[in-house]
DNA sequence: CGGGATCCCGGGAGATACTG
DNA sequence: CAGTATCTCCCGGGATCCCG
């Protein structure tokens, strides 16, 4: 049931838990769904996610640089700069799976969410 | 692009972040990967995921169940007790995801996976 | 057999302030 | 503009032992 694999030196007893290494955790999905419509700047992407910290955005941009998921664009080299992140090929790899946790979600919310006002 | 909602007194930004909070963390998935197939003992469990302790695997399966996605059955009621674990019917609505992130987690591990032996 | 109690640790994530 | 530097807190998860 699920082989055995090793990547970067870690082992995984199945594929899930692999990929749940790459893209769990409370923020990389959320960043990975709001690059699926283009690249953004890093301050596109603090204003559409409020809630995320400057210091926890950027690291998680790191980790899934690192991980190949997203591509890092510098503009200048004097301030202000000006840095685009998206998707790469293999981070586009992704969006099926973050489209059906999304509709997962969608339900959810349907189902047990409490309506709320989008402006107060 | 994603409305707010509120699940249970808590406030998500978007449904990705709902659906995270319920089936993120290093094993919630993995232990619903493995009742897919059907009931399982806690027994079962430990031994087709060697790497959980027992107590994780226990405190993973209550959350699993305060969230609805799990059941827990228990037959008899002096030691030595049987308990089963099966997906609810809400639990069955995550399959989809589940199955699209096990198919991105194999295509991960055919690209960047080192192979390895299944016995020592 | 299927857990709970207890203790513990590392790292994910936040708050605040500062910089090339 | 796009981050770093610290410092801190919290808690997910592990180790060990025990129990009905």
């Amino acid at each position: 049931m699920g082989k055995n694999v090793v990547v970067n030196g870690k082992m995984y007893a199945c594929t899930i838990s692999l990929a749940m290494d790459i893209v769990g955790g409370k923020w990389k999905t959320v960043i990975l769904h709001h690059l699926k419509s283009g690249e953004k700047r890093y301050n596109e992407l603090r204003k559409e996610i409020p809630a995320i910290t400057e210091m926890t955005l950027s690291l998680q941009l790191k980790q899934l640089e690192e991980n190949g998921l997203v591509n890092r664009v510098v503009y200048g080299d004097k301030p202000p700069i000006k840095v685009v992140y998206n998707l790469t090929e293999f981070g586009r790899t992704f969006i099926p799976a973050l489209e059906a946790i999304d509709q997962w979600g969608i339900l959810v919310a349907d189902k047990i969410g409490e309506p709320v006002q989008e402006n107060i």
